[in-house]
DNA sequence: GGCTGGCACTCGGTGCGGTGGAGTGCCAAT
DNA sequence: ATTGGCACTCCACCGCACCGAGTGCCAGCC
């Protein structure tokens, strides 16, 4: 195991790094950090840690950088979370309160998370699967067409077209609705399926096929939607980077786009609840010099979505994690209360 | 005026210059286009043409390179916009037509002129105030607790709370729903606030406040949507472009992340439909060597809103208005059919 | 054994002078 | 009005030397 002063010089490593965006060399580490000892002990423990993966050096003669394993320890065991400042807390509740829907609001908590990062932020819409049915309303448009609406406890709304099979009547609509309604009102959208499987039965030969109808674009609109949207802002900030990037800007816009690749991105989330995917980490080739901060956030206790970060590997790991968390913590009070 | 022959020479420098991104010199051109004429003539044209400020050299001895002045008037005189060829209509009706909401029919068709153009594509939602109202439904969350939906006849869909002064009985608000239906239903959005105004004092007195409540929040709806959504897409294809850029597209990107500023861009459109903005006529100084092409797009014979695309001063203008051109039409056939 | 100062070495970044080539402007001739 | 010829300009490229930050190693010291 490596001993304590090594994980120290890791530790400053990795701050001088991600600070100045120059390798750092040994005489620079013991000028900023007082380790109480020389530069060619430290030498000693840089060779030791590249020994061991942690950092490496872009050629010889040149200062030390963390790989990605160094920031993976880093992460795991040499720093916490770093908490916002009340101001910074007050701010944030501030900005998200003003919003009027659920688009504002996720608006909203992409334009925060991307200013207080200063990198890309990626927030996910709650997720149809993971909430509950707050009303399920139908429309007559026409003589044999309705249109579906879906509410969410989050707020989100979806809607779809249905051609009916024949004409259905007003007062077949209103039985339709209230028995749809009283069926699953506030009950899960991933329990929808079979809380309505047997509905057709109890309605009169004539009406089945419509009702029939109704239900499978009802389901279908769950299994669409069941790929999540999600908006992404403050690509912006990507221009910060390396200044050689053409080459690395590229393909992080380009994955960007891709929602798929996205949604992927904000993965699984460990115990405490956040996770951090650090360069290689990520499968999405593109993405291989970037690190991922995400978190789920929710109404209630639990998770209905995710919400997370996307930046260099050399970025600040605590202040990003602290705003992360922040942030994910109060988009999911204002869910609540709307 | 221009001769004939000089405003020849002028099409073919911008048509080498955005073939090759390099300055053009008198002989490349007299090589690449017949133009009957020795090196020596067309730098005689050269030198007139500089003089009236349509190109420049970016330093003695070198080739020519456009003005805004040149492009504009190859875009005015020289130019016509390029028809998609059959097959690529045929791609660009399939890809759209298997949309199944409005939030799909943006999104693909935002990738699509993405894809085509190979640049920033812009999609604005189809504006509620240039819309027709289809549908008002007021629904009960609880005692005192509605939500409003509205929905156009493009498909958009709005929602917002309502919390009443005081409870409102399902009666009342079926009353309610069905004249704010009668009165709204089928006409344009910007007429509805004069078409409600009276409507609180048909209502019992008790139910008068929640009645206002409701209209105000249904006005309240109207004045904030009309500060309009938009979608962008393609922003990797920024990349594409000059190797300097960590100058040029950073101002890029950050009026993109500006929906006021995007709003503006897509801007007026003139007679043929189609408004073209080159570098410097663009008031956002970070699009000042950017080119935008947009384009009303709707339903009917009318535009409910715009479409367009961001790309660099110096880009295929005849193949990227047609491309504009060819989606807005079909976005605007399959917006009629659903 | 671990820490330190000293030292030779490596290697990328920078500044400089020379060269080549593309392109121009001008002019005299047709 | 067009053309061929010619001198000139200036950027892009190349090789070179130099500088300095940083390293690895070693001998000495605690």
């Amino acid at each position: 195991m490596l001993s304590e002063r090594r994980l120290e010089v890791l530790r400053a490593i990795v701050q001088d790094y991600v600070g100045t965006e120059e390798p750092v060399g040994s005489k620079a580490l013991t000028e900023r950090h007082s380790l109480g000892v020389s530069p060619a002990t430290v030498r000693n423990d840089m060779a030791a840690l590249e020994e061991e993966g942690f950092i490496a050096q872009p050629h010889t003669s040149a200062g030390r950088i963390p790989t990605d394993k160094g920031y993976r320890l880093f992460v795991d065991k040499l720093t916490a979370v770093k908490p916002m400042s009340g101001p910074e807390r007050r701010a944030i509740h501030n900005f998200l309160d003003g919003a009027v829907d659920l688009d504002d609001v996720v608006g909203r908590t992409v334009r925060l998370l991307a200013q207080l990062t200063r990198q890309v932020a990626v927030v996910q819409y709650p997720s149809l699967t993971r909430s509950t049915v707050r009303h399920v309303e139908l429309l007559s448009l026409a003589a044999a067409r309705l249109m579906l609406v879906l509410i969410t406890d989050t707020g989100r709304v979806e809607q779809r077209m249905i051609d009916c099979p024949a004409p259905f009547g007003e007062t077949s609509l209103a039985d339709l609705r209230a028995r749809l309604n009283s069926r699953v009102a506030g009950r899960r959208f991933a329990d929808v399926p079979q809380l309505v499987q047997d509905l057709p039965e109890s309605f009169d030969a004539e009406d089945r096929g419509t009702v029939s109808t109704v239900l499978s674009t009802l389901l279908e609109t769950l299994v669409e939607e069941t790929e999540e949207r999600l908006m992404i802002g403050g690509t912006a900030n990507l221009t910060r980077f390396g200044h050689d990037f053409p080459l690395t800007i590229r393909p992080v816009l380009e994955a960007l786009e891709e929602q798929v690749v996205l949604l992927k991105l904000l993965g699984e989330v460990n115990d405490s609840g956040m996770a951090v995917r650090i360069g290689h980490e990520n499968a999405h080739e593109g993405l291989n010099s970037t690190s991922v901060v995400s978190v789920g956030y929710g109404s209630g206790g639990e998770a209905v979505a995710k919400l997370g970060v996307v930046g260099p590997t050399r970025m600040d790991y605590p202040g990003t994690m602290g705003a992360v968390r922040a942030v994910a913590r109060y988009v999911g009070q204002i869910l609540a209360e709307s």
